[in-house]
DNA sequence: ATTTATTATCGTAATATTGCGATATATAAA
DNA sequence: TTTATATATCGCAATATTACGATAATAAAT
């Protein structure tokens, strides 16, 4: 056991847990708002900022890439991150598609 | 290793990175689609419409109600489960205040 | 009081995530 | 070319999550 029935849920709930699992992380969540503040940045600052080793930043940015919500630039020996504004409007806007689902008035409590 | 250093972050992100957390799993979106669909429901009725075991059921209905979106209402000998309205859109409202966060031009990507 | 039905909790095995040191890779500078 | 700097990847140990069977707890029905 200990295995994620992916196959039992439909596409959009699959879709929607793994971008809510990648932010699912305070570090992911810092280095979002630290790349929003200073426009950009490049990996280093972050281990300087954040009190994390340099394999741990670099994972960490790994996960983001790959949901899209950040991409790197290859800028002299460093890597220049910033956030992809499309994808970071398409990821709010699928949140939002989800919460506004209309709540009705509960049968119970 | 492998224990998130939460000290080291704010409380802001410490906060919206657990939030996300309880959402990132399909079944608890999945378990929240179904309630909002039904208006509310009782717990059996996801161990049958889901393919999980029931005790699987109670652990997720568990890790949403420890952030309050829903809430569970003794009836009878089942327990009826429905949103919590308020806690919903105050989630929704903590996503949006994050993503809105204004994305300036970047520097280099 | 006993039985039945429903939900919660416990214990456990399988899997996943986290963080880090070590090392590999890549580019710039000397 | 050699050296220095920056980032990525590997391997591993610690921790967390997931799923489930077994069992406990609760409340209705008999």
């Amino acid at each position: 056991m200990g295995l994620t029935k992916s196959e039992i849920f439909t596409d959009e709930q699959n879709r929607l847990a793994s971008l809510f699992k990648v932010l699912a992380h305070p570090a992911r969540v810092a280095i979002l708002q630290y790349i929003i503040n200073q426009k950009a940045c490049i990996c280093n600052d972050l281990v300087e900022e954040l009190g994390l080793a340099q394999a741990t930043i670099s994972q960490h940015l790994k996960e983001l890439k790959s949901i899209g919500i950040i991409q790197g630039t290859i800028e002299g020996k460093s890597v220049c991150y910033c956030i992809d504004k499309n994808v970071w409007k398409k990821i709010q806007a699928d949140f939002n598609s989800f919460f506004d689902q209309e709540v009705k008035v509960n049968k119970c409590c």
